[in-house]
RNA sequence: GGGGAGAUUCCCGAGCGGUCAAAGGGAGCAGACUGUAAAUCUGCCGGCUUCGCCUUCGGAGGUUCGAAUCCUCCUCUCCCCA
């Protein structure tokens, strides 16, 4: 039932930025296969944010490769830090999550992580389960077992204690508290983002600490997002939730560099690596077109969560409008709410329709020459639209919506 | 407990009491170009029917003709000493 060691590695290893210790990983596959027993393989989420993006799946891909290797994904979601809060923002202070938001989200959660994972091989599980009982008895022998100095050993920790920035102590606990998620699962293996080295060797301390067969980390580079500045996250506006429309996704997909593409292929593809080896040179010699080879990608992505239709759906329409200039498929219609002359200001009823946020906003995009009704450009700021049917307004160039 | 430092527009980060809606960078938006919503270049980037007005610089007061800039108190953060 289970492949041989070697490739059951080369399939792990594809794509990881380490894997600690490669030897003991190999050890445990072996026992597995002989014991004809599946690897618990663990990988916890934060509740906070039930909506996942293509950065959440990275690791999602790494786990589904262990469920198709015939082992067991351990889907723990940090319910208990959760309702604590976390303040590592240090701009804004994460109210605590009530109990209900917690449920909700994981149920979220779930419903997207099953479009990458095996139902049949997950196992769900919230670490409020056994952090929840921990007694402060037990919570002072968990932190004897570490001291501060290894605590400081982490980067963004010791990053933050010299720039002179707060490290709150609960802080500490995190990594101990993870560590100890390990040992209550008992898990094999944990992945994790690269940034969550650190916490994932805590959990290897730890369980040798209790007694256990420390867990293999196998860590994964974090995703760009698309401004291929900073990680994808929510929060910096630069993903892409798996959840969003086929459009959107493809759109978005269209609009990283050409650069960050090649990162895209090798994290989030079903290509081989011997295919993205091949689709890097062809791109580089020139043979293949950079643009081809993200409309590629930005289909495979969107069939992935919808459907193969509705990416090339998706990918036709993009055609359409960026070098056709034609018009997308379904353009809103807002109704505008006349006065008594019938007439009004252009800025002032896009503004209304959603469009853009400010009047002034609409003032500056005219004067940039990025508005037309009709397909006739607007110049003057001024401009008032006259109750006479539907006017179809373009803003800039992907911005489109019908006024009545 | 004592002594210092700091809180600025989405983010980072400048800011002589007037010329500050506030430098610069990033993000974002637009235009040109193009091979794409890549790259590059240029412009915009608080609000308001805008050659003017209104609201912003942690919070509340105060000094000034005038404050992001000075004073007082408060909140929060950081450092050093104990």
């Amino acid at each position: 039932m289970f492949k041989p060691v070697e490739e059951q590695i080369s399939v792990i290893r594809r794509g990881a930025v380490e894997i600690l210790i490669e030897d003991e990983l190999k050890k445990k596959l072996q026992k597995s296969i002989e014991t004809k027993t599946p690897l618990r393989v663990k990988a916890g989420f934060d509740p906070t944010a039930p909506d996942l993006h293509l950065g959440h799946t990275v690791l999602l891909h790494k786990l589904r490769q262990f469920q198709s290797l015939g082992h067991t994904v351990l889907f723990l979601i940090g319910d208990f830090t959760g309702r604590i809060g976390d303040p590592t923002g240090k701009s804004e202070t994460r109210p605590p999550l009530t109990e209900e938001q917690v449920k909700d989200n994981a149920k979220t959660y779930q419903q997207q992580v099953f479009k990458i994972l095996d139902l049949e091989k997950t196992e769900v599980v919230f670490n409020s389960e056994w952090l929840n009982k921990l007694t402060p008895q037990d919570v002072i022998e968990l932190t004897a077992k570490h001291t501060v100095a290894r605590m400081l050993e982490r980067d963004d920790f010791a990053k933050r204690y010299s720039a002179g920035q707060g490290i709150s102590i609960h802080e500490f606990l995190y990594p101990l508290f993870q560590g100890y998620d390990s040992v209550a699962l008992k898990a094999d293996v944990e992945l994790g983002g690269n940034d969550q080295k650190f916490n994932l060797l805590v959990g290897r301390d730890l369980m040798r600490s209790y007694g256990q067969t420390p867990q293999v980390v196998l860590t994964m580079p974090l995703l760009e997002g698309t401004d291929g500045v900073q990680k994808m996250s929510k929060s910096y506006g630069n993903y892409i939730g798996i959840d969003e429309p086929p459009k959107e996704i493809f759109g978005k997909i269209m609009s990283i560099s050409d650069d960050l593409m090649l990162t895209y292929y090798e994290l989030l593809s079903d290509k081989t690596n011997e295919e993205v080896k091949k689709l890097t040179e062809d791109i580089k010699s020139g043979a293949l077109h950079p643009k081809t080879a993200k409309v590629n990608l930005a289909k495979e992505i969107v069939a992935r969560f919808h459907s193969v239709k509705e990416a090339e759906a998706a990918s036709t329409e993009f055609e359409n409008i960026f070098k056709k200039k034609d018009l997308p498929d379904d353009i809103a219609l807002y109704k505008i709410d006349w006065d008594e002359t019938e007439k009004v200001w252009l800025p002032k009823a896009l503004c209304d329709a959603g469009v853009i946020s400010s009047s002034s906003e609409g003032r500056r995009l005219i004067k940039q020459g990025a508005v037309s009704v009709d397909g006739e450009k607007v110049s003057d700021q001024d401009f008032k639209l006259a109750k006479n049917g539907e006017k179809l307004v373009k803003v800039g160039k992907r911005r489109f919506i019908k006024l009545v």
